[in-house]
DNA sequence: CTATTATATAGGCGAACATTTATATAAAGG
DNA sequence: CCTTTATATAAATGTTCGCCTATATAATAG
C-alpha cells in the first residue's frame, strides 16, 4: 500500500549510519560521476583507444588513420566527429586534408594520463 | 571493378610512410586496445563510477549501496554481477548480506588509479 | 569546366546496454 | 514451518552505439 519503500530498508536500522555517512563523504556527486563516466566512455571502444593513442603522439589526417587501422573512412570520421563535439580533438585544414590532434585542454590532458596508465603510452609530444 | 580499394588510398604515395611507421610503433595492438577499452567501459557509466568509488574505500553490502545511491536493488545487483564476471569485484557472505569489495588484482589496482585521476579518489583502504 | 581525392554527413541496421518489473533463492527469526 | 529480509536472476523495454552504404561538400588537378 505504501509505495515509498518498495525495496529493502536495510539502511533504516541495520546499517551503521556512521559508516554510510563516512562513505558518502568520499562518494563523487552525480555530476562529478557523470563527467568522469563521459571521459571514460571516450575510451570505452578499442577503435577510439587506438585513435586517441595515435593522436597523443602527433596530428594525423583521416585517411592515414583509416589506413593504419584498416578501417573505412566514414567509420573514422564518425568517431572523430563525436570526439570533436565533446571537445576532445580538433582539426586544422591543410589542403584537402583534415589534420586532427588531441586537444591540450583538461579533457585531452586527462586522456593522456589515462592512456599512460592503461596502454603505457608515455607523453611523446614533439 | 577492383574492390580491394573501396576507400581513399591516401597512404599509397601521399603519406609519409616513415611517419606512419613511427606511429605504428607506439600504436597499441588490437588486443591491448581491447583490454584497455574493456577497463574503461567498466567506468563508462556514472552508476558504476560511484559504485566503484565506494568500493575502493571499503567493502559494502548491496542494500547499503542501493540506499546511498537511491537506486533499486536489482539495478545495483546487475552492475555488480557484470563487474564480478569481469573479475573486478568479489563478495563474501555475512549472514544474509553480501559484502562486496574491489579486487586487489591488476584490474582493481588500475581502476583505483583511474578513479584517482578523474574523481580525485585517493587510496583510502584501511 | 570535369575528374579525382579527402572528408563529412545522413539513414539504417543489428548489437549491446541500463533499468524496470517480476520471480527465485537463501538466510534468519518467530 | 511460515514470514521477513537480503540478494540474485530473468524477461521485457527503450535507448545508445558502432559500423555500413550512399551521398554530399570541398579542395586540387588537368
Amino acid at each position: 500500500m505504501d509505495d515509498t519503500a518498495r525495496y529493502p530498508l536495510c539502511g533504516e536500522d541495520h546499517i551503521d549510519k556512521l559508516h554510510e555517512q563516512e562513505i558518502s563523504t568520499y562518494l563523487p556527486g552525480e555530476d562529478g560521476a557523470a563527467d568522469a563516466a563521459a571521459l571514460f566512455s571516450y575510451l570505452s571502444d578499442s577503435t577510439r583507444v587506438r585513435l586517441l593513442s595515435m593522436l597523443s603522439v602527433s596530428e594525423m589526417c583521416v585517411c592515414e588513420m583509416a589506413d593504419i587501422l584498416n578501417m573505412s573512412q566514414p567509420a573514422i570520421s564518425h568517431h572523430l566527429r563525436v570526439l570533436r563535439q565533446c571537445d576532445v580533438v580538433s582539426f586544422r585544414k591543410n589542403g584537402q586534408r583534415a589534420l586532427y590532434s588531441l586537444n591540450n585542454n583538461e579533457a585531452g590532458e586527462t586522456i593522456r594520463r589515462l592512456l599512460a596508465i592503461t596502454v603505457g603510452n608515455e607523453d611523446r609530444r614533439a
